[in-house]
DNA sequence: GGCAATTACATCGCATGCGATTAGATCGTA
DNA sequence: TACGATCTAATCGCATGCGATGTAATTGCC
């Protein structure tokens, strides 16, 4: 019998842990943290720390405006992140001189030369899943769909 | 060109953001959290509540080591998370009779009221992302496998 | 039985996430 | 050009996650 069949109720009815979308994600995220931990570790990173460093090493610059669109997190969580990258010398934090509002980052030499081995982090992830790139970027795309979609629903 | 044909390191000279399955993973956890956050609020719970109390839900009764095992969070984690369970009147907490290092934590019927509403909530986010539920479940069960091999790997 | 090793839970400190709010800059319009 | 609306960061408070550590109970091995 076909999930189709059932009413939303009796779908609510059969859902448990394991069976939930949500869940998978939650936990698959926390599992690849664990997984960059002792990498990031070694270049002072955190995650969050991390993937803010991807969108410089990409751009080289950006703002804080640009970074929380990038990453989908607010000022209340990139102000003090930021600042703790700029503490360790990796970017550099200054007014944007057109729009005051806005403030430009900037990753630093030191910032950039992190980039070789952050970025290798990624592929050694994907390898010690086994599964095949094409693998893991179908399911990434599949992912991001999803978020896009739900984001989007958000308006 | 396949990505089969590229080196590690060439794969990681084009890595970025939107092809990192982490960030995809990350992200969409989090845009999950954010359509669920304002359906539990209404029931006074927050997401990693909501997931313990799925586990109530599904079993009655479990104990501290189970849950951990279970939701994949430490102790350090779980204690203070169910402690506000316990304020709020939706679960137990006692030591075991036979060893008195495990935690019993059973739902109260306060607790287990909250089922049928709460097993809602994954119902509706599997229809705001205007998949197939087979599709969702399939999305499930792949990340589920990932997230295994790498909890797997790390011993 | 005795006791070191292991196990389960808890505490502490630090780094996120985010709702609510504030401060300052810019925009839009009468 | 005034001035209210909007936009961008920042601050504050609360709830996670987790590494490091502590404590009490149990286990395992002699």
């Amino acid at each position: 019998m076909s999930v189709n069949n059932l009413s939303p109720e009796e779908i609510a009815e059969q859902m448990t842990l394991d069976h939930m979308i949500c869940f998978a994600a939650y936990s698959a995220s926390q599992a690849m943290n664990r997984f960059y931990r002792p990498i990031l570790e070694e270049m002072g990173l955190t995650y969050p720390q991390f993937i803010a460093m991807m969108v410089l090493w990409e751009d080289g610059q950006t703002t804080m405006k640009a970074l929380s669109d990038r990453l989908m997190l607010e000022s209340n969580t990139l102000t003090p992140l930021v600042k703790k990258l700029e503490a360790a010398g990796l970017v550099t934090r200054a007014r944007n001189k057109d729009d005051e509002r806005l403030l430009d980052i900037a990753a630093t030499e030191k910032g950039m030369a992190l980039k070789r081995r952050g970025c290798m982090a990624p592929v050694e992830l994907a390898a010690a899943t086994g599964e095949t790139l094409e693998g893991v970027v179908e399911l990434q795309q599949r992912l991001a769909n999803l978020r896009n979609k739900l984001n989007a629903k958000a308006d």
